[in-house]
DNA sequence: ACCTGAACACCGTTCAAGT
DNA sequence: ACCTGAACACCGTTCAAGT
């Protein structure tokens, strides 16, 4: 009560659920899920907690609407990176690489689905792990392999990459020290993809 | 207050640090590592907070213990079950075979490293996985591979390993309707444990 | 419309006191 | 040696009241 500066109740615009929703992403990138905690952000954004549930019914809430803003965007990307590319051989190697390569994205992604036993992040994580290998699947069919032999690699394939950024999180020294990254994604590319040499040998389906 | 049954102050045996790591270790296996709660064990077990606090400094500690049990036995088994195995060409395949059909470890490694990002967790994630790279890679090597291409080929096996566990907790319907585990790992092997043929044809070192 | 402030529940932690 | 019971801190949630 000594006469300090005196904050205004509206210090700054409003917030709204979307600045709620930025700040939280940004809390999974860098610490996970369970980070994202209301009272901690309402110290760091100079409000109350009263002010968080006027804008939210509870922190499940804003964990859900988070998501569901992510999982929008990564369904746009999906078919706005690859889906103009029609010859499925480079589609396949270029998706690859570009998963890879962007590493931001498969550390948020392994932050994730480390909260995949969590029933506010399993639902979303399931759908676009489902949407990813429904999309890898169909372009290893476009190869004309087999449905089987196509689902298994898709999996293979993801699995690999859900793995390695699993690894990246927990293990990073190491997995830094065994790999040039390049050498990795072109082992992985070339043991899964077929070259066109190679597909010429096989019979041609239908 | 009513007159009803009164409890003894020890109702049985006196709880140890054995028996709170115990029950701390289903609770990982079953609901991950934030599931183990001091308040709520008390009440499954019977005893006040207090009864904790006496056999452990804190939650962090049981945690640690219980990891630290872990650690000791997933060591002992790696070298029990496959050490006398000479061939490294036969040890490679079947410790992949054995990795992948031994679904409950397979799962609660997949929790614990759901949980990387936690200082509790990360330093025991990191030695065990260390030691298992260690020792596949040097299984690679003993196949007369390159020093590289053994710590990559032993990279992409564990990741595989890691990412396929993840999914099966993550989309159990959609990994157990694409795979036939049996053809996976098959397919896995094949691509990474050159076959004593291909062996033969290859220069021999030094 | 957007936020404060006080209240309550739940769980982690401490500690003096009991047997 | 092993546990109880009461206290406190921290965070999630509610809600009447303010502007």
């Amino acid at each position: 009560m000594v006469g300090t500066k005196k904050k205004s109740p509206h210090p700054q615009e409003p917030l709204s659920v979307e600045s709620w929703c930025k700040a939280a992403l940004n809390l999974i990138i860098r610490e996970g899920v369970q980070a994202v905690s209301v009272e901690p952000m309402t110290r760091e954004l100079g409000v109350t907690k009263g002010s968080f549930y006027w804008h939210f019914e509870n922190r499940d809430a804003l964990i859900h609407e988070t998501l569901k803003r992510w999982e929008t965007d990564q369904t746009r990307d999906l078919f706005a990176r690859f889906g103009s590319i029609d010859d499925p051989y480079a589609r396949l190697r270029i998706l690859m690489f570009a998963a890879f390569e962007d590493i931001e994205n498969g550390l948020f992604f392994a932050a994730l689905s480390s909260s995949s036993e969590d029933p506010r992040v399993q639902p979303f994580l399931q759908r676009v792990s489902e949407q990813r290998l429904e999309y890898v699947t169909a372009s290893f069919q476009a190869l004309n392999l087999e449905p089987d032999e196509a689902r298994r690699k898709a999996l293979f394939a993801y699995a690999n990459y859900v793995g390695y950024f699993h690894l990246l999180r927990a293990i990073p020294d190491r997995v830094k020290a065994v790999s040039d990254l390049s050498a990795y994604v072109h082992y992985l590319a070339d043991s899964l993809v077929p070259s066109p040499d190679e597909l010429a040998k096989r019979p041609k389906r239908r």
